[in-house]
RNA sequence: GCUGGGGUAGUUCAGUGGUUAGAAUCACCGGUUGUGGUCCGGUGGACUCGAGUUCGAAUCUCGGCCCCGGCC
């Protein structure tokens, strides 16, 4: 039974609900959003400013911190938070998201995974204790469990594999956890993961499993690639009948806003996503009004705002010519923009959900904002 | 005025006497989700003009026009 957690209004019509996630650093108002910090910095926005727009909580990869720049000069400066210059809270993916980059050479046994190391050509080995360990010296607040997901897994078969993989990783991931004693931050919490693509039955026998093993919370895998996307709503509804209700819900690499809604609406608490960043730097912008590219000619001589209805600096003093021709000239400055606008949309549209959820309205803010959004 | 180089897509370049003239950029349209990046994919668009040689010229020859350099 997790305490880190507690619910503090339930949805009347949905699975919504808002909570307190409290970690080593912070109290998280759920539901939230992560923007990602890999390497300890999300692109082309800094702390400060995502501290100011209330974003509490950044997710980091230990894998990848782990190979640049190490363990040993992140521990002289003290952990992750310090290295970074970061004083609020930090979850870390374990690295099993790296398992389906071919980039990495992944060879996966029930042992754990080798992997290159890019930056020298060696091979890593990363087993279950190794990921925990990692994250223990980085002194996340929350670290996650290393999972399987397969690349190429069309069968059942290999979902099977994976998912009863995924469990027995997870074993291992919490006996080493509750035993290491070395850990930066003692109050480092652990999340396990789902796995089973969209075979609701093998995504419920997860859910199930761990269920048995005492995580703080428990995330979704295995979204943001594959077939299981367009089923996603509803496989994360069929696990959360298997997950205790008091155990935050973390979808995994979700992070556009109809599918933060929607996920929402299933009873997820939490997210994160490179997509709002990612979409930034490709054109893509969030409006109340539906998605617009900025580098359409369209643009060319649109002097209004990104957004009419959005406050933040950069709707508030640029219009679609200006950034237009910011990104089209590949100006640096066209992504800070961009990205500040797009960040600022996300987090705005979960502050209205968690007040939509309070005042038991979220089902109709939900259908407001769709109806605007979707073209 | 003399002389050399050059004119190929909106732009910058490649190329060849022989089916459908390549690329980058550009324009338009898709894509992007536990970060390998200003990314990936599709589509569109051109041989300076005239004459000659030739079965066939965008390619070779001559001339016109235009651009760049050098000399006077």
């Amino acid at each position: 039974m997790s305490s880190c957690f507690k619910i503090t209004h339930q949805s009347k019509n949905s699975l919504a609900r808002t909570g307190i996630l409290t970690t080593a650093h912070n109290k998280l108002e759920t539901p939230f959003y992560m923007p990602v910090a890999t390497k300890g910095a999300v692109k082309n926005i800094n702390h400060i400013q995502l501290q100011d727009l209330d974003f509490n909580c950044l997710i980091s990869n230990a894998f990848i911190n782990y190979l640049r720049p190490g363990l040993d000069l992140i521990s002289k400066a003290g952990g992750l938070h310090k290295f970074s210059g970061w004083n609020n809270s930090y979850f870390t993916d374990s690295g099993g998201f790296q398992l389906i980059l071919d980039h990495f050479n992944p060879v996966i046994n029930d042992e754990g995974v080798s992997l290159k190391n890019p930056f020298t050509s060696k091979k890593e080995m990363i087993t279950p204790e190794k990921s925990i360990e990692i994250q223990n010296i980085l002194g996340s607040d929350v670290a996650m469990c290393l999972d399987h997901q397969p690349v190429f897994g069309k069968d059942r078969k290999d979902y099977l594999e994976s998912t009863i993989r995924t469990i027995e990783w997870a074993k291992r991931c919490i006996d080493f956890h509750k035993s290491n004693s070395n850990k930066l931050n003692s109050k480092q919490l652990l999340f396990g993961i789902v796995q089973g693509g969209n075979h609701i039955d093998l995504r419920q026998m997860c859910a199930l499993a761990l269920t048995k093993l005492d995580f703080d919370g428990v995330a979704l895998g295995g979204f943001g690639i594959g077939e299981a996307q367009k089923d996603m709503y509803n496989i994360i509804y069929q696990t959360k009948k298997y997950l205790l209700i008091d155990n935050p819900t973390y979808i995994m690499g979700i992070g556009s806003p109809i599918e933060i809604l929607n996920c929402v609406e299933n009873g997820a608490d939490c997210f994160d996503s490179v997509y709002p960043m990612r979409m930034a730097r490709h054109g893509l912008i969030f409006t109340a009004n539906g998605e617009i590219k900025i580098d359409r000619g369209a643009y060319k001589e649109d002097f209004s705002p990104l957004d009419k209805e959005c406050d933040c600096f950069v709707c508030k003093n640029h219009s679609r010519a200006y950034l237009h021709h910011l990104y089209k000239t590949h100006e640096q400055n066209a992504h800070v923009l961009l990205t500040y606008h797009n960040v600022y949309f996300v987090q705005n549209l979960i502050k209205n959900i968690r007040l939509s959820i309070k005042e038991d309205n979220f089902l109709k803010f939900k259908k407001e904002f769709e109806k605007k959004y979707k073209k």
